[in-house]
DNA sequence: GCCCAGGTGGGTA
DNA sequence: TACCCACATGGG
């Protein structure tokens, strides 16, 4: 099995989702910070709660720490987080001038990344959800689940770690199928590959599939 | 009351 | 470089 069969597979199982660019790129920046190892529900609600207590990104950059840690307290870690997002704010507008993360869509994608990941408690993961859901490009965000799903299916090997496996997979899937790629290997994990088991019986993808012989190969079609 | 959800950075060897 | 751990809250 390749890799254009586990995404075909996918597409068939999921469908094909189309890209849309949903929320603007800081927004989409300080929602995955506040997703940092925190459940959709909490994260959510502190999103939220940050909006309706500010209104807008400058006022949320004129508040204290403090404010901005009660604002998102719903959502846990407010005492490090809201920190990280004071300091992203000021270093947005002392570099920019604006509250304004358009420009990152005219940088070539590693100068993208890179300067997203120079951010205080920006990650691999956190830059590119940014690069990928608001500005539709290639990059691949590894959480939990996508890592725990691409080890299952052989895509990255036992002793890969989170990090280098954002570079694994990125070079692994072609750019156009990323997106469809992130959203399917989600959706896929939701359903049958929850259970914390080295490998997991019910998932089609991986009858006969373990590391090493028979496992998913990168090259080939 | 306990476990689970779930990235980053700092410290240490 | 690799590993360990702190970080905080809410739902089941």
């Amino acid at each position: 099995m390749t890799i254009n069969d586990v995404i075909r597979f996918l597409a068939q199982e999921y469908g094909l989702p189309q890209w849309q660019s949903q929320h603007d790129p800081l927004s989409e920046l300080i929602r995955a910070i506040l997703s940092q190892n925190t459940s959709d529900v909490n994260s959510h609600r502190a999103f939220d709660s940050l909006i309706s207590t500010f209104g807008t990104w400058d006022r949320v950059a004129e508040a204290s720490i403090d404010e901005i840690a009660k604002a998102i307290a719903c959502g846990g870690l407010s005492r490090i987080k809201a920190p990280r997002i004071k300091s992203i704010l000021n270093r947005i507008l002392n570099d920019h001038s604006s509250l304004d993360l358009g420009f990152l869509g005219q940088l070539p994608l590693p100068e993208a990344r890179a300067w997203l990941q120079s951010l205080p408690g920006v990650g691999p993961k956190t830059a590119n959800c940014v690069l990928l859901f608001s500005l539709g490009m290639p990059a691949l965000p590894v959480d939990t689940h996508v890592y725990r799903v691409c080890r299952r299916l052989g895509l990255i090997g036992p002793k890969v770690s989170p990090a280098r496996a954002h570079q694994v997979l990125e070079e692994l899937i072609p750019a156009e199928a990323i997106y469809q790629f992130h959203i399917n290997v989600l959706a896929h994990g939701r359903r049958v590959c929850r259970a914390q088991r080295p490998r997991c019986s019910e998932c089609i993808l991986l009858e006969g599939c373990v590391y090493g012989k028979g496992a998913i190969r990168a090259t080939g079609s």
